[in-house]
DNA sequence: GCAAAAGTGTTGGAGCTACACCCATGC
DNA sequence: GCATGGGTGTAGCTCCAACACTTTTGC
C-alpha cells in the first residue's frame, strides 16, 4: 500500500499535455499535385495558414480524432491515411506545450472538392508553392513529401489520388509529378502492368487524345493484399538517361 | 478579445494527457537477434515485463526523453534510435489515459552488457520468445519487428548492432536471423562489398574457422551519407531458391 | 592429407532501358 | 493525309542467383 501510493504520488506529479492532430492532405486534380490547408477561422493566429487539425478528445484515439477531423473538413470516409510522425518540441506550439501526431492523407480532388467545406478557407496549393503556415507545419509536410516518394516507390499508394477509373497515361503523369521526372510511356505501361493489379476496361478515354486510352480499374482484392509487396517503380536515379 | 476569450476557452477545455516514450531494443550477441524487457520494480504492475519507458518532462522533446531513459538503463549515449510509431487508443494504458511515443533501438549486446544497470531487472529475450508485458508492449515490439525487417531491407542498418570490427560471414550470420533465411555467401559478400560501406582491416578472425575471415570497419563517412540510399540486401522471396 | 570455412569465377537467365516502329483517330 | 498520342517489339545490357571451384588453415 506504502508503495502504491508513491507509485501514484508519482503519476500524480506527471506533466499531462494537450495532444493535436494534423493532417497532410495531398490530392491530385489531373494536373499537379496538390497540398489541402485552410485559413484559421478563429484565435489565436486568426486569418494565417495552417494544416487540418484538432485536438484529440478523451475517447478517441489519434487515429479517430485524424479521421474525425478530416470527415468535418471534406465530408469524406476512408479517407487513405497514415500516421506519419509525432512532433513533441517543447516550444513547438507557441500558445501551449502540445504534442501533435500527424498524418498524411491522400484523395482525388475531381471527386471530392466539391464537397470541401467554406467555412474553413481551405484551399488547394501546388505542392512546391504552399504559403508560410504556423508552427512546425511547414516541417511536417517537408517530411510528408519525403515520405510520399519514399512509399510510393514501393508500395502501389498512387491510386488513392485518381478516380476509380483512369488511364495508363494519366497514372503516369501522376508518378512524373510525384518523382518530378520523365518516364519512357512503353516502359512504364509494361512495368505497371505486370505488377496484374488493373483490370483493363472496354471504354477509352478520348478527351486527352484522338486514339483513346483505356481506361483501367484497380483490382482491389489484389490491391488490398500487394499493398505491402515490394515494387520498383523508381529507379536509381543514376541509372536514368531521361531524369528532367 | 472577445473572439480571443472565446479561444482561449476552447483550448481551456481540451483534455490533457499523460505522454509517455517506450523504447524497443533491439540487440544481437553474435548468435541471434534479442530483446531488451525491464521488469518493473515499482507500482503499479510491480515484477511485470515491460519495455523500457518513461514520461516525457517539461522541458524535453520525446527523442529527447527516449534518450534519458536509455542512457539511464544501458549507460549508452548515441545509441540508434528512431521514431516508430504512436500509440493513442484511449484504454491502452490500464492506470490513466496515456500517449506512447515508441521508439527502436539497435545495440550491440557484447559491447554494453555489463553496463546495463541491475536495478531495473533488465534481460535480453530472443526475439520470437519474450514474455507476456504490459499494456500494448506486445504489439508494439511486432511493429518494430516488421519495421526492422522492412528498414534493414533497403539501408544498412544493421551495422549498428554489430562491434566496430566484424567479418563478412558474421554480418552474413546477423541478416540471416534477422529475416530467417540462409543466403549464397558469396553472393552476399559480393553485394555487401559492392555498397563500398566497408573497409578491409589487416587481421582476421580466426575464432569461428581456420582459414579466417578478414575484419572489416564500416566507412563511417560514406555510411552517413548513405542511410538514405536505396539497397537491395533482400530479394522477393519468391525468386529465391534457399529460402529457410 | 583432409575437413571446414573463406572467398573467387563463371554461366545462364530475368528484367529493364532505350528507341524504333505500328495503330487509331480527329481534323 | 497527316499530326498526335497510345501502345508494341526488340536489341543490348546489367544484374544476379546458382553453383563449381580455389584458397587457407588446424588438426
Amino acid at each position: 500500500m506504502e508503495n502504491l501510493n508513491r507509485a501514484m504520488k508519482k503519476y500524480a506529479q506527471q506533466t499531462r499535455i494537450l495532444a493535436a492532430v494534423d493532417c497532410i492532405v495531398f490530392g491530385y486534380d489531373g494536373e499537379e499535385l496538390k497540398l489541402l490547408v485552410i485559413q484559421r477561422g478563429f484565435e489565436p493566429f486568426k486569418g494565417h495558414w495552417s494544416l487540418v487539425g484538432g485536438f484529440i478528445q478523451g475517447d478517441e484515439s489519434a487515429e479517430d480524432a485524424a479521421s474525425r477531423v478530416l470527415k468535418k473538413l471534406t465530408g469524406l470516409d476512408g479517407v487513405y491515411m497514415e500516421q506519419l510522425h509525432t512532433f513533441s518540441k517543447p516550444d513547438r506550439d507557441s500558445v501551449e506545450r502540445t504534442v501533435s501526431i500527424s498524418f498524411f492523407s491522400l484523395i482525388d480532388i475531381q471527386q471530392y472538392k466539391q464537397q470541401i467545406s467554406e467555412d474553413y478557407h481551405a484551399a488547394w496549393f501546388p505542392i512546391n508553392q504552399f504559403p508560410d503556415m504556423i508552427f512546425d507545419h511547414k516541417e511536417m509536410v517537408e517530411l510528408a513529401k519525403e515520405k510520399l516518394r519514399y512509399k510510393a516507390a514501393l508500395h502501389p499508394i498512387l491510386f488513392e489520388l485518381l478516380p476509380a477509373k483512369f488511364t495508363i497515361p494519366q497514372l503516369q503523369n501522376l508518378y512524373e509529378c510525384v518523382y518530378d521526372v520523365t518516364f519512357d510511356k512503353g516502359n512504364f505501361s509494361r512495368k505497371i502492368l505486370s505488377t496484374s493489379l488493373l483490370v483493363k476496361q472496354k471504354d477509352k478515354d478520348k478527351l486527352n487524345s484522338k486514339k483513346g486510352a483505356f481506361y483501367y480499374k484497380l483490382d482491389v482484392r489484389k490491391y488490398k493484399t500487394n499493398l505491402n509487396a515490394f515494387l520498383n517503380f523508381v529507379p536509381n536515379p543514376h541509372t536514368l538517361k531521361n531524369s528532367k
